[in-house]
DNA sequence: CTGAAAGCGCTTACAG
DNA sequence: CTGAAAGCGCTTACAG
């Protein structure tokens, strides 16, 4: 290392003021008893030689680190990155406030190695996943850990802590709207459908059908639309069935829709409906403005981080928690 | 904490052996002599039972924590996303190769406070400036710190290790290519100028023009564009003045430019010549396809990452590193 | 209310 | 080639 600084110590501290280590220490962290002027004392001197505990120190005598791990997927797409970027700040937020800060890791599909060496070199107290499969490796490999972690979104395995919007019941509330306004052929076109939040919204849609005493035409909808190809093509095959509405799962394929719909010169809303499952910055621009759901994703990053810092002070939570949502109305659906 | 596995530590190895610590240590880190036989012992007693360091520990042994810090800037836009999404991976895999994992910190602006708590907790051997100022209060608290550090992109702080693109020739041979195609009119707009890259490319622009004996039109040249108004508003003066060309200096103004002059029916490359100085996913689909400069921004990420190493180990590196680019002519300068 | 001592899990001169 | 001991900078029972 280059000469850095060398840092003053805990001991130093005890020895300037004639105390011992176990005071100082005391001092500040307010645990166990002290007298409140030698503690004023301490602490004095303390701001005045801005001295700083070393965390790995005392993580180190509390088998703690003061890192969580923050998992992203490899593979996202241009969409998604706002949602990460907004996510981790309100993570970092709430981390920031108890000393904590956040370790990344990135897991390509279900390749757990990075995650595997971050936990194995016991370098975080917790991990939030960012992203999870129907089938996934980094939560079974956390729960054979026994290390504290929580999910944004939701998963189907047992006993995971889960802080999730709420998809299920935003995509019935969606589907169910363009079903008062009596559209006849309602479109869906979703992603992949090995993600969780895929079925969630996936069971809204239906929900709000069979509520309605209807059924969703199986002929509308597409999943696994993954390439901008995939997406044209059923874009025209919907032209061609005369769909009336098209809810798209995401913005990505919601945006590459508009396109494909202007070159066919098909008007929205006039000719269709068009509404989104989340307003990202990627359709914010768009013209005619396009109805989605609002998730505040902030939110959805503190809240995570809070149970999680709750679960590392084995405080109990919620096995699952669920964030509201905003329906936004706008021109697309007129 | 929950009731987590009891690790097993280099003592239980030890004792396991019949042999001491130290020695079981020095099989481990390969440092000091040791027989051969033992370390044979050694290793295939914790291959078998799956030992694996407390790197925490050792850190604080070796003053040590084996965390890089990476800054991102809190403000960026959509179209920096895929930058730092793709520098992270980069800087994320030379960094998994020497168990270095990297701890994220954003800055809002020129508040340093996350930052400082960080660098003042000593939880990282280095740090990883992904954006820096012209004025910049991140440099300046690392160098009165100690710390080793880099930054990604050029400053004109002295003595601090630089890593960046060769934008300046990028951009010189960029805006050659234009004036040898014999455009009388080009235009350049521009972001903020309160980044050093964006005066790098500006240099490199204004001295193609001195190179053929010309120089550029002031009024042509439009800096500090922040919003689609004044991107629009630019581009309206721009067709009043008949430019021919219009380079733009990130792809987050050209998209735009693109989406203006398609509305004043302008069509590229007949009306106007079109060129960006970045060829991020954001104009990958664009169409007619966009002439732009082609950087390595994985590169970009390892290249950074190995030097800081390089640095926490002590070994000299050079000031400033410069990596190549590459001029990708499309159809919008035909 | 305060302190000496052991401990967290490693590394590293120093001896032998 | 190997080991006992001190040390990294904290915390925390246990005594007093």
């Amino acid at each position: 290392m280059s000469e850095q600084y060398k840092n003053i110590t805990i001991s130093d501290v005890a020895e300037a003021l004639g105390v011992s280590k176990t005071t100082v220490s005391r001092a500040i962290s307010g645990k166990g008893r002290i007298g409140e002027a030698t503690r004023q004392r301490i602490l004095e001197y303390i701001e005045e030689h801005d001295y700083k505990p070393n965390v790995i120190a005392k993580g180190l005598a509390q088998s703690r680190t003061y890192n969580i791990c923050v998992v992203m997927p490899g593979n996202y797409s241009l969409v998604d990155l706002p949602f990460f970027q907004e996510i981790i700040m309100g993570i970092q937020e709430v981390a920031g406030m108890s000393e904590y800060d956040i370790l990344l890791c990135t897991c390509q599909e279900n390749d757990v190695a990075a995650l595997e060496r971050i936990v194995s070199n016991r370098k975080v107290d917790g991990v939030i996943l960012l992203r999870t499969y129907v089938k996934d490796a980094q939560i079974e490999l956390l729960q054979s850990k026994k290390l504290p972690f929580v999910t944004v979104g939701s998963t189907d395995y047992e006993h995971v802590v889960q802080i999730d919007h709420d998809h299920e019941s935003a995509c019935r509330e969606l589907t169910s709207i363009m079903l008062m306004r009596k559209m006849k052929r309602i479109a869906l076109l979703g992603g992949n459908d090995a993600f969780v939040v895929t079925k969630s919204r996936y069971k809204g849609f239906t929900e709000a059908f069979t509520s309605f005493g209807r059924e969703p035409e199986n002929e509308l909808i597409y999943m696994n639309l993954e390439s901008r190809v995939q997406i044209e093509k059923a874009v025209e095959e919907l032209i061609d069935k005369k769909a009336d509405c098209i809810i798209c799962m995401d913005d990505a394929i919601c945006s590459r829709v508009l396109v494909k719909l202007r070159q066919e010169e098909i008007h929205v809303p006039q000719d269709v409906r068009i509404a989104s499952f989340y307003n990202s910055s990627v359709l914010e621009n768009s013209t005619p403005s396009i109805t989605s759901l609002s998730f505040d994703v902030r939110e959805l990053g503190m809240a995570s981080c809070k149970e999680l810092l709750q679960m590392i002070e084995n405080e109990s939570v919620p096995e699952k928690t669920l964030l509201t949502y905003e329906v936004v109305l706008k021109e697309s659906t007129k």
